[in-house]
DNA sequence: CGTCAATGGACTGACCGCAGACCAATAGAA
DNA sequence: TTCTATTGGTCTGCGGTCAGTCCATTGACG
């Protein structure tokens, strides 16, 4: 019998999957590690104080100093005592260590495909709902600034600039729970993209449909929009597939 | 101030949320309802044994029984020991209580807006996936299948029809995660759906859009399933906000 | 008609995460 | 310079959750 013969098992798959990834002091520190690796909090920022970020993350200020903890040993941020002190992110991130590709796809297996299909699904969706809004100034300056910053990145910002960018549009969307969704799926492929060079000319062609997205949801087009985040999501996982295979 | 008047902001709430919505006896619950309300599990089946389920949802035993006596109290489910014993779904399900629609949505706030942008993009994403794929004989069944259970449902059974019908083209698009996520959304608009009448026109015309996003995905025509399956959640969105509001 | 495998039911000891209170340090305000 | 509000750092008692074990019940099958 080959894995998963009646379609009804799956459904029961997807319904019945573990209530939660880990306990709470690990996906505490992995929610600090996205706002960190997806560039929420920069480098020289100071993280919300424990007992906010505690309160907002749902967890003990015990758990969360936990994770704290294990960020401060892993080089991500420093912590400093008084009135006007917090933690801080560090000026230099620790180098994501290139894991042979080969073995992480391997590794991964078919979370690839399911990671690359639920991305395209979000990040598509997000940007035709933002073009559908009626976006305020603020909003659609946030947006501009986003692009720009990641036109302007260096190589080494590349990957946390884009990321803010496509969180923004993400945002523009109105919508925090697909925010959320697309920031996890992010992640989920971040140690993937890590695997992979970053080449000029793929960053080239990047900002060009980076730049044609934000345009199309400012001109409040959600077809152009939607088509436009639609080749780009294809270009990465085509890339992604490439390189991974 | 207005609330997050800062843009920066915004990201922070997606990104610090709770870390879990509530704690394993709560979370093992919904997840139980899920199966029972989107109608994976239908009245007189039997659930996995405890020691499956509770391997398959990461949960203690002690954990699982809890929920499985809420759930008994409710009046969802009994439970039979002994070999071929088991814990069955209901023949008759307790009737959603119907609260007041305005109440609902007050109380909900701006979470609607949020989970019908959401379904959306998950719901049309899915759609189109499926399309893309090439699809077994067993998935074509089993969407054919589903569709017809649909078509052919009594009024009393129709949410969970439809909930099937759903599920069974997030799992055609091959993403296990999206299929949970699509399950999730539809379980935050459930409570909603069941305040609003179920009128046998606006079935009829349901039944019309199911079959042509079934069409459109078995004919293999992505364009036309999105297209589908957009004004399908379009028309949905519509009419709970006209009955919300 | 007895056997037996699989199920729900019950209990224990250990551990993790929690809320809350308190301490220590720090830098701006008075 | 002193005061003070805010922050990180520390500790304790309590409750939920866990893994593991054993018991009670049931119905198909030999």
């Amino acid at each position: 019998m080959s894995e998963h013969a009646d379609p009804a098992a799956r459904a029961d798959d997807a319904l019945f999957r573990p209530v939660r990834a880990g306990n709470p002091f690990e996906e505490t520190v992995e929610r600090l590690l996205q706002a960190i690796k997806l560039g929420v909090v920069a480098p020289g920022d100071r993280l919300p104080s424990e007992r906010d970020l505690a309160a907002r993350l749902s967890v003990s200020r015990v758990t969360l100093r936990e994770a704290i903890r294990a960020l401060t040993e892993s080089g991500y941020v420093e912590s400093r005592r008084g009135r006007y002190g917090g933690t801080f992110v560090n000026d230099r991130l620790p180098k994501p260590r290139r894991v042979a590709p080969k073995r992480l796809a391997r590794e991964l297996g078919s979370g690839l495909e399911d990671a690359l299909v639920l991305r395209a699904a979000l990040e598509v969706g997000a940007a035709e709902a933002a073009a559908s809004r009626d976006l305020s100034d603020e909003e659609r300056d946030h947006l501009g600034s986003r692009l720009a910053d990641t036109a302007g990145a260096k190589l080494a910002d590349y990957r946390r600039m884009d990321s803010r960018l496509h969180l923004a549009i993400a945002e523009a969307s109105g919508s925090p729970s697909l925010t959320s969704a697309v920031a996890d799926v992010r992640m989920r492929l971040n140690a993937l993209l890590d695997a992979i060079p970053l080449l000029e000319r793929n960053i080239v062609h990047s900002d060009e449909q980076h730049q044609a997205v934000v345009e199309a949801i400012l001109a409040a087009d959600p077809a152009t929009a939607r088509r436009a985040m639609q080749e780009h999501v294809a270009g990465t996982a085509a890339l992604l597939r490439a390189f991974l295979t």
